[in-house]
DNA sequence: TCGATCTTGTGATAATGTAACAGAGGGCGG
DNA sequence: CCGCCCTCTGTTACATTATCACAAGATCGA
C-alpha cells in the first residue's frame, strides 16, 4: 500500500531507485531501456505529479531527444505497457510506478489543488462493487480507479 | 445496486422512465429540459452503451438539431453537471444515469467485446482503498471507478 | 415592455492521440 | 565482411476530442 508522494520523502533517492529499479528489470527481460525511455521515466519520477504527453515532449524537445508527438507518446507506451508507469485516465495524463515491474491493480489519489498523485492498491476483484458484479454475471479484468480529493498537505492549509 | 444493462429487461420503459424522471427533477428544480438536451438523453439511453461526443453530434446533425461540437457538448455537460449522465472517462463517452438526481458515488462495468456498460454504486469513502486514504491522510471526495471485463452475455459466447 | 439570464448557432482553434513510411542501428547467420 | 531481420527513431500528415469567443435567439420575471 504505497502512498508515498504526499509524506515527506528522500526524493532523490526515490529518482535513482526508480529509475535503477526500471533499468533492471529491462536488462532481466531483454527489454531495451534507451536515453529516451530512460529520460521520459525521469521526468514522470520528477514531481509525483500526472504529466501529459505533451508536456513530455516539450521538455524531450528543450533536451534535443524528439520534436514530434509519437516520440513521446511511444515512450510513455513502453513504460505503460511494461508497467513502469500508469496512465490517469482523468487528467489525460501519465505518472511513474510505485512499484515498477510487478504486476498490480493499481489504485490513484489525486490531489485537487496540488495536483500530486499517490499510487495505492485497490484489487477490485474482490470488495464489495467486485461481489455485485460476480453476481450480475460480469467478470472483472481490470479497473480505473481515480479518487479525487485533498491530500495531508492541501488539506490542512485549505481549511 | 444497479447493474441493469446486461440483463433483459423492458427497454423501451427503461426509456421512459428515464427522460420521465430527468424531465420531472428539472421541472423540481427550475432547470430547462429543452429539445436537445432531451433528445441527447434519449440518445444515451437506446443502447445501455456509451456514446462519443461526436457519435451524439452526427446524430443530432441529421436530426437539424445541431451541427457544431459545442451543441453536443453543452447538452452533455448539462446532463453530467446535474446528474443525469456520466462520463466513462476510459472511453471518452458517456452514459445515461441509472438513477438521475441521486447523488451517488457511481462506479461502471463495461464490457470489452459489446461494450454495454452498466452502472453499480461503489462509495469508494468506505473499503480497504478509503481506509488506507485515509491513514495517509487523504480524504477522497470523487472517485472514477470504471471495471473493464466481460459481461453475462459475452462471457458465455466467448468461451 | 424591458432587461437579466440562460440557451443556441457558428466559425475558429486548441489539446490529445495515431497512421504510415523512410531511415538508422545493432545482432546474427552466411 | 555482407546482407537480413528486427527494433527503435525521425518526420509528415492526419484523426479525434474538446474549448473559446461572439452574435443571436428564447425565457422569464419585474
Ligand atoms: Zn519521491
Ligand atoms: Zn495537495
Ligand atoms: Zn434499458
Ligand atoms: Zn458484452
Amino acid at each position: 500500500m504505497e502512498t508515498t508522494g504526499f509524506a515527506r520523502h528522500d526524493h532523490g533517492a526515490c529518482i535513482r531507485d526508480g529509475v535503477t529499479a526500471v533499468a533492471e528489470h529491462c536488462r532481466a527481460e531483454g527489454l531495451q531501456f534507451t536515453p529516451v525511455r530512460r529520460r521520459v521515466l525521469e521526468l514522470l519520477l520528477e514531481g509525483h505529479r500526472a504529466l501529459g504527453a505533451y508536456d513530455i515532449l516539450d521538455r524531450l524537445r528543450e533536451e534535443g531527444l524528439g520534436s514530434q508527438p509519437p516520440v513521446a507518446y511511444r515512450a510513455l507506451d513502453f513504460l505503460v505497457k511494461n508497467g513502469f508507469a500508469h496512465k490517469i485516465e482523468r487528467l489525460n495524463a501519465f505518472v511513474a510506478c510505485a512499484c515498477p515491474g510487478e504486476s498490480h491493480m493499481p489504485a490513484f489519489l489525486i490531489c485537487r489543488k496540488c495536483d500530486k498523485v499517490a499510487e495505492a492498491e485497490a484489487d477490485m476483484r474482490e470488495g464489495k462493487l467486485a461481489q455485485s458484479a460476480a453476481e450480475a454475471g460480469f467478470h472483472i479484468e481490470r479497473a480505473v480507479v481515480e479518487a479525487e480529493g485533498l491530500c495531508p498537505n492541501c488539506s490542512g492549509a485549505a481549511a
